[in-house]
DNA sequence: TCGCCTATTGAAAAACTTTTACAATAAGGA
DNA sequence: TCCTTATTGTAAAAGTTTTTCAATAGGCGA
């Protein structure tokens, strides 16, 4: 669904820094932090305010529109979330971050988890951190 | 290895900031912070300041003496690190850690992923959430 | 379209976390 | 025990995220 949509429906409004945000999570190829985020809206001549950013990226988050994931150096990214599965491996050289589907194959690590420790899962954290196809080549040919 | 011969066999020392916060470490059972190690030393009684338990953490981390993971609400607890594998599922009510070996599901899941993603695998981020035995009983009783 | 209500913003400050600088201290080999 | 220098503690800085509150603007109803 429109994100626009989904937001006034949940009762929230369509505001500046909405836009603006959301906007720039879609243009770009990589993930986000929220001062990145930021700091482009500025270059860009929008004055959205950090403070605005932050509090944008985590209604974002809580409405599933957007999704979290960490950087190679441990800082957190985000990105506009797809419908289905939100898993995803980052590139560490150009930071990429592209979803993989690994449904069952969590699915049977689960129930190993669960039998193995006795703990009921609830949740997890789950990313993969690699080199892309692109970044690969770039190496070869350096090399 | 003991962790103080290695530590010496590294070129370190073994001062008593370091001796305190391995001590808590191994006395807990549940991840600590940064934060949370430095008080509990100060309410032992203990000086070490916060910026040596900082330093120690990483150099410990460097080392692998130690492993990190998510806490529930986000921040990153610290734990002895045992010798094989270290991947955790954390209790989300006590806050306890246990280690799982789930190295073979997650070989599948990394060829698998390395197919449909065409990423060369070089690390990843997997821990589960959940609530562990104990305090699913606990939950059962107070129900 | 206009006006009103209030959700949302921006600026400033506060709270919190982590790092840096540097003189004083102490670990451990000679 | 002495000497060298790795390590510490204090203080300050840097960085990140949250809170406060008056001003603004989104969007519904008239």
């Amino acid at each position: 669904m429109d994100w626009q949509k989904l937001l006034t429906q949940a009762g929230y409004r369509i505001s500046k820094p909405r836009k603006q945000v959301m906007q720039l999570l879609e243009s770009t190829q990589t993930p986000q932090t929220a001062l990145a985020i930021y700091e482009k809206l500025k270059a860009q001549g929008e004055r959205a305010s950090l403070v605005s950013v932050y509090r944008t990226l985590e209604l974002f988050a809580s409405l599933g529109l957007i999704s979290m994931v960490y950087e190679p150096e441990g800082s957190l990214g985000y990105l506009p979330a797809s419908a289905g599965h939100h898993h995803y491996i980052v590139c560490q050289v150009c930071h990429r971050a592209v979803e993989f589907n690994g449904t069952e194959d969590l699915d049977g690590l689960v129930h190993q988890v669960e039998s193995q420790t006795l703990f009921a899962v609830k949740d997890h954290l789950l990313q993969f951190f690699g080199v892309c196809p692109k970044c690969q080549n770039k190496s070869k040919e350096s090399a």
